[in-house]
This record gives C-alpha cells, structure tokens and sequence, in this order.
RNA sequence: GGGGGCGUAGCUCAGUUGGUUAGAGUGUCGGCCUGUCACGCCGAAGGUCGCGGGUUCGAGCCCCGUCGCUCCCGCCA
C-alpha cells in the first residue's frame, strides 16, 4: 500500500470527509514530528517526514533513522513488506516520508540516548519526497570540516545537531532579550538601513546613489545618531535588534561585514539608570540560558585606568585570578642593578604555584613574547631559604635582598610562586605585553575557573587619545558622550598648532560618560551617556582636529536637532552575536551565524560579493578600476 | 597591508632521508547478514598529491612563484 502520494492530491476539504478512512484523513506529509513519538502512541498509525539520519541495513531487516527539527525517530522494515525495495534504495540525507505502526521496543532493544527511544514505526508505506547524492560534508557525526566547505554547504552544516542548536539558541536569546527589555518598559523602533556616510569609525559599506550621480548611501555602522534623534524626538527607552554594518576584517569574535546588537538608549538618565536597565536584562538572559554555568552576579566597576593596569587590557578575563602591579620604582632603586628595565615602565605578572615549573615553562613563554614583538619576558622564581623568600632565576642576582622583599610585597607574591616581567620604553606596550602574559600564564598553569560566566563594568574611558602616526588628537571611542568636565573650562581648552604639552596631557586625560560590559574577556556592551550640547559637540570635534564647518556638514542633523530642545540622554549597544557565543560554549562567531561570510568577506554559499551587469553600472555612473598588480 | 599554520580519494587524515604500484578510516557501489542505533563481515571502484615553474636519474616530500582557506597583527569612533 502506497497511499502517502494519493494523500497528496486530495484536498484539505476532501480530507476531512468522514467517509474516507482514517489512513486516507492522515495529513499529507506528517501526523506527528520525528521528536514527538512516546509509549502512549503505541498501536497508532502515524506519518511522518524528515531526512534519513542513517540507513542500517540488516539484509533482512533495515533500520531508518527519520531526522527532522524536532529529532530522531527510528523506523524499521522486514523483507516481506511491501515497501522494502524503496526503502533499500534511500541513502542519507533523502527527504522521504514513512507511514506505519508505532510498536514498543524490546526491552533490550530501547535507546536511552533518544527521547523517542522507547518507540519505533514498523513501516508501511514510504513515499521519497526528494533524493541526493553523495554527500560533500556528511551530516551524521560531529566530526569537524573545513570552513570553505562548511561554508560552501550551509544548508548541510545547519542541519547538523550543533549548529542547529545554537542557531535555535540564538532565537531564544533574542526572544528572552526582546521580553526582558518589553518588561523594563523599553519599545522596539526601526531605523534606516539607507543611510548617509558617517566620517568617523570604521570603514562605510557604500550604496551609490542613481538619481544622484557621484552621491551615495552608506549602510548604518549602528543606529548611534538616529537613536539620539529618537531621544529628542520625544520617544523613551528605545531599543532595537539592529543590524550593523561595517567594512572591517573578521575575527574569530567578530563578523565581517554585518553583525547585530540589542541597541537601548533611554532620556532623562544618569551613568547608573542606565545600568540599572540594561545588567539586570543582561545577567537574566545569562541565567536563563546558563545551563548549570555559574553566573556572578556582582558586577565590578573598574575604571578603564585601572583595567590598562591591573589586566593589561580594556576587556580583563576575571576568571583569571591574575593580577598585574606596576614595579617600575623597585627597579628603579639604586641597589638594583638590572640595567635592561632602567628608566622603563615595568609591569609585574604573579604566576601563582609556578617556581617549580621546568625551565621550558619559562622559555616557552619568553620566545612567544618576543613572537609578540617584546624584547624578552623576564622571570623571577621565588622560594623559600630558611623561612626567608629568596630569588632565583636569571634576573634574580640584580636585586638587593630590600629590592626583592619590596617586590615579594608589592607584587603579593610568596616562596613557591613566580613573577614575569614585562618593560619598554613605551606604558601602553609595557601593559598590553603583561595583559597578553597574564592570559598566556594563567591558561598555562589552568588557573582560568570553568563553566562561569564573570562579569566587570569598564568606566571612565578617556574621551580622546594620541594618534602617534599623524601626531594630533583622536576619538578615543565614541565622539558623542558627555565628557566628565567643567563645560566653561572644556569650551577654553586649546588644541590648533600651538597646542603645548600640558594642553596635550590636558586634553589626553578628559574622560567620558563612556562605559563598557565585558565578560570572560569579551567586550559584551558599549554604550555612554550623550553629549547633546551643540557647542560643546562642535568643540570636542575641534579638539579632535575638526573645524566647525566640518561638523556642520556631517553631523548637521543632530546638531541642529540638539538646537530644538534636546533631553539628557544615553544608552548602550550589546554585541547580539558574542553573548550566543558565550552562551553556545563556542569561540567562533560562525557557530552562532546562519549564514555567515568568510574572513574574506566573502559569501561561499550566495556567491557574494559578485560583479554586476554594466548596464547596472551604467544606471549608477559607476566605472569600475581595477587596482594594478603589482 | 603584514605574520604563522594548513592544502594528499566525496569527506577526515597518515605518508619515514627524495626511491617499487601514494595508504587508512569513513562514505559510495556490489555481495552476505532479522534487532541495530558509529551495526557487523567480504569485495570493488575512487587520486591533476591546490596550481605553475625549477633542482634531480627520480619530487606528495627540496627550492622559487602563485592561489585558496584559517588564526593572529593592523583595522574595529
């Protein structure tokens, strides 16, 4: 009996009379998902569709494991049924659909690993809705491939239980997020995609313009100056899932091209409103997904000063027990003879446990700061002589006993124990190669706490930074937030050609109502408090080397906008795709994006990006210029 | 733009000092098998060793170039 075609050309309304059979009343394609058949249906007839997860042929008795999104169920034939011979001929990754019996299994014979293990479907019938061939990246086991060929053979990958899974959690995450900011009283607004240029920030996908010749849209890096105008517009608590674009090399942890963000901004807030309002949302959506994962609840404050310090970096791992100290002074001391480190900024980095790791440990460690661009990493093993912590290793015989018992002390380090030293010339090198060494140092020696999820607010980011290739003053991040300074003083600040030194570290040390959420090392959040205040806007781009005709064009909107009554405002982005991450258990963004490009930028499966027909161009008065090769 | 790693069967990989006909597992195809769930057993087919050039009597292996992928640096207000 054949019937699942004949199914399939009778109307709903025919299937539905009463006279025909039950058989023939059975939906087209399926009675029940492949994940949902338990003891209680045992004795129905039931249909159901799906892919051949696996095919076991027994020669007189063939399993088919039937795989749709909801799970596997396992169907068996004998020889003498009368769907046998079709169902010899299915292979993997068919689309097909079984009709028969669900009969419970043997005792011996139940699957414990299968929800629907218990049961089986004796078919009947087998109807193929679709066959393939042989598979260039087999579905069944979770054995790892090459990204090209993943890439290329998306619509594969993604049905395998991994990427299935984290793509279903990526939905849930997003649903949990969009309710918890619906509960916190938050209204979801769209923005444009079709946007103008922005000239600050990272490179602008651009759209050409064909009723404007020369003219072109660019695609938004973030919804930033829209959801300003929200703000003024007079709407609270916004937010949005939004898609963002921007011209940038991948990463491991960042897509090329696109990516999304929950994007919140809320009016009439201080720094701690907007805390209040996106953490708890935050920290909810991380418990409810954290599958037995530990999440801290108390969220340290640490100011972006202090971060550069004790961690060597803007977004600290805190599962790493490591703390990094500043010992420049100690070898600066006139009964410390080391003449490397003279005059540098030395940073401490305590390896706790470790004076008894081999001499490899140590040079390991050293060649791959100097693979990092350092001049060395420099070591000091510390033990125990009578009571006494004395120093050895090949730096330890340059320190007085007062020098070592100041740096035992201010580094918090005892008998047992190791301590790296990173130096230059240069305070931000000198940090980020102890940042990166204690990462490297406290994997090494598995201090790293596992399966938590550690959280830390980065606060008072400095508005401004050096930019040492064109020697003048840059953003230090966002150009929009409120700067932490007496408004009269900052509109007297100076910074055209006779900018002086002091005016320099002036302008340098102004920090901003600017934040970060980092956890486990990944920046999470970003977000600051707004500057709605032309004239202060209008200065704090002249300080950046902008003049106010600059600013007027590019930014005329919203400064003309802040013109017309404009409230306190401020908010945040969460990077969408780095908490699925997290919550995945996976370090490649990939694993949580449907259908994601390469490093490249390129889209393997769509075929993107691809040349265009010169008629398009010609509608766009495009001329392509192909760069020469050198 | 720069650096590291990788590229051998449909797929995952091995391949010694440069030396006979380039192997294994898996998948595919054929045969056997009535309780498997990574089923098992027997057999077969399947290769431009990424591509191009060079050295050599002889290159998967050495050299030069090139392409692709990946990780990192730059970049990411």
């Amino acid at each position: 009996m054949h019937y699942a075609r004949t199914g399939l050309d009778l109307t709903p309304q025919t299937r539905q009379t009463p006279a025909f059979s039950k058989v023939f009343a059975m939906h087209a394609y399926r009675t029940h998902t492949c994940g949902q058949l338990r003891k209680e249906h045992v004795g129905q007839t039931v249909r159901l569709s799906g892919w051949v997860n696996r095919r076991r042929d027994h020669g007189g008795l063939i399993f088919i494991d039937l795989r749709d999104h909801y799970g596997i169920t396992q169907c068996v034939i004998e020889p003498d049924a009368a769907a046998f011979p079709a169902c010899d001929k299915v292979r993997s990754e068919w689309v097909i659909t079984l009709t028969g019996k669900v009969v419970e299994r043997f005792a011996e014979a139940v699957n414990k690993d299968l929800p629907t293990g218990e049961v089986e479907m004796r078919i009947e019938s087998i109807a193929v809705q679709s066959e393939a061939p042989e598979l260039p990246l087999p579905v069944f086991g979770d054995l790892d491939y090459p990204e090209e060929t993943r890439l290329k053979y998306r619509f594969l990958d993604l049905r395998r239980e991994r990427l299935h899974r984290n793509i279903v959690l990526r939905s849930k995450i997003i649903q949990s997020l969009r309710q918890r900011m619906f509960a916190q009283g938050f209204t979801e607004y769209q923005t444009p995609i079709l946007t103008a240029s922005s000239p600050e920030g990272a490179r602008d996908f651009l759209v050409p313009s064909r009723r404007y010749p020369g003219h072109f849209y660019a695609l938004p890096q973030a919804p930033q100056q829209f959801k300003q105008l929200i703000m003024v517009a007079g709407f609270d608590r916004y937010f949005q899932i939004a898609p963002c674009f921007r011209d940038e090399d991948g990463r491991a942890d960042r897509s090329p091209g696109e990516f999304y963000q929950l994007d919140m901004e809320m009016s009439f807030v201080t720094q701690q409103d907007v805390f209040d309002a996106i953490q708890p949302v935050l920290l909810g959506c991380f418990e409810e997904f954290a599958e037995g994962r530990k999440v801290y609840q108390e969220v340290p404050h640490i100011t972006y000063e202090d971060a550069a310090l004790l961690y060597g970096t803007d977004k600290p791992d805190l599962r790493n027990p490591i703390t990094i100290c500043d010992v420049s002074a100690v070898f600066a001391r006139d009964d410390v003879a080391f003449k490397a480190f003279k005059g540098k900024t030395v940073r401490a980095i305590p390896a706790p446990g470790a004076a008894s790791q081999p001499r490899s440990f140590f040079d390991k460690l050293n060649d791959w700061a100097r693979s990092e661009g350092a001049a060395g990493l420099g070591y000091i093993q510390l033990e125990s002589d009578g009571g006494k912590i004395v120093g050895k290793g090949p730096i330890a015989k340059f320190l007085s006993d007062e020098a070592m018992a100041a740096l035992v002390a201010q580094a918090g380090v005892q008998a047992g124990d190791a301590v790296f030293f990173s130096a230059d010339a240069k305070t931000d090198r000198a940090a980020k190669i102890a940042g990166l060494a204690r990462t490297r140092i406290g994997t090494e020696l598995k201090l790293i706490e596992e399966n938590v999820f550690k959280f830390c607010w980065i606060v008072d980011m400095p508005m401004y930074e050096w930019n040492e290739d064109e020697k003048r003053i840059d953003f230090g991040h966002n150009p929009f937030s409120l700067p932490q300074y007496d408004t009269a003083a900052f509109m007297n600040l100076k910074a055209d050609s006779s900018l002086n030194q002091d005016d320099r570290e002036k302008i340098l040390g102004i920090k901003v109502f600017q934040y970060d959420i980092v956890c486990n090392g990944y920046e999470m959040l970003s977000g600051a408090v707004r500057n709605r205040d032309p004239e202060v806007m209008l200065k704090a781009f002249e300080l950046a080397g902008h003049g106010r005709d600059f600013t007027e064009a590019k930014f005329g909107g919203m400064l003309n906008a802040f013109r017309h009554g404009a409230p306190p405002h401020g908010g945040c982005a969460v990077g969408l795709e780095r908490v699925v991450m997290l919550l995945a258990g996976e370090e490649n963004i990939r694993e949580v994006t449907m259908f994601p490009m390469n490093q490249q930028g390129q889209d393997l499966l769509m075929n993107a990006p691809t040349e265009v027909l010169p008629k398009q161009l010609r509608e766009l008065h495009i001329r392509v210029v192909q760069p020469e090769k050198g």
